[in-house]
DNA sequence: GGTGCGATCGCCT
DNA sequence: GGCGATCGCACCG
């Protein structure tokens, strides 16, 4: 296959520079407008003529007075119930060196037990230098190396061992930071990532936020620099619809492979990969209960 | 649009 | 020493 060589890009663990990587662009004053998810599609599929960095749409209003961060209880629910808890209804919020906060709503998810589940790092209560944080309270961040240049960003849920792998965001605010973010790791001259490719991937949404491995074990409860927030724009009247799939990466697993708790929001265009046989059976459903 | 492939190194066996 | 909770790019249709 030499024709499908091509020079690679070299990376590092080494985070990009947040200073040098902020947008000033980004201190703009946000607009303040309810997106409603018939309207997000066209949102995502519109935004893709960002020149400069002026023309960005942000779609979020933060307002820390009536949201304020999740605090430790919200944590302390089984890893499953708490992978589908963050669905749509939480927002993961980055806040830089200089003030800036970047935003992102979590549409999917993926659940790692401990004990049993043998494709966990935890696997049979193993406790490891790495893996530390999935044993720490509820709450506490993991974040770990993959493939050598990538990281991954969970959260421990109750359970010993326990965590959720944060998968995919819907960027709400900041998006201009998290477009240098990501580009300053791609080719030079490659064309402008898309709103909904920014944080579409586990190592994606760490590297769109500046999520560094030194995050590792803090508490997301407390820590100044990162944390999460219930989601103001979401109806209560209109419950998410959850889809659960076998989870990514992890074929060599054999039965625990198959476990759905892969979770993601339905049709949302952040989602890193749909699950195809998922969406057949449901629109074969829709047709015979139509 | 989808698919195949290789980068790259920490971690665990 | 082998592999991985990924990603971006080139190629193909």
């Amino acid at each position: 296959m030499a024709s499908r060589k091509r020079k690679m890009l070299p990376m590092t663990h080494e985070e990009a520079a947040p200073e040098k990587a902020i947008n000033k662009h980004t201190n703009q004053t946000d607009l303040t407008l309810y997106v409603s998810p018939a309207e997000l599609k066209n949102t995502f599929e519109s935004s893709e003529s960002v020149e400069n960095g002026e023309a960005e749409h942000t779609h979020y209003f933060p307002n820390n007075d009536l949201h304020p961060r999740l605090d430790e209880d919200f944590f302390k629910q089984s890893c499953i119930s708490l992978a589908k808890a963050f669905l749509g209804k939480q927002v993961l919020v980055r806040r830089c060196a200089d003030g800036t906060e970047l935003r992102g709503r979590i549409v999917e998810t993926e659940a790692y037990l401990g004990g049993e589940d043998k494709a966990s790092h935890s696997a049979g209560g193993r406790r490891t230098e790495r893996n530390t944080a999935m044993f720490m309270k509820p709450g506490t961040i993991y974040v770990y190396p993959i493939y050598g240049i990538y990281l991954c960003m969970n959260v421990s849920s109750e359970g010993e061992g326990a965590a959720v792998l944060l998968r995919s965001l819907e960027p709400l605010q900041g998006q201009p930071t998290m477009r240098q973010l990501r580009a300053a790791r791609r080719k030079e001259g490659a064309r402008q990532l898309k709103d909904k490719e920014l944080c579409n991937g586990p190592s994606k949404l760490c590297q769109a936020l500046n999520i560094p491995r030194c995050f590792d074990r803090r508490n997301l409860a407390a820590d100044p620099e990162v944390w999460l927030e219930k989601d103001p724009n979401i109806n209560p009247a209109e419950p998410h619809n959850i889809v659960s799939v076998p989870r990514i990466g992890i074929e060599s697993h054999g039965e625990w492979a198959k476990k759905p708790w892969r979770f993601y929001l339905r049709g949302h265009p952040c989602v890193s990969v749909v699950n195809k046989e998922a969406e057949r059976q449901y629109m074969s459903g829709n047709v015979m209960s139509n």
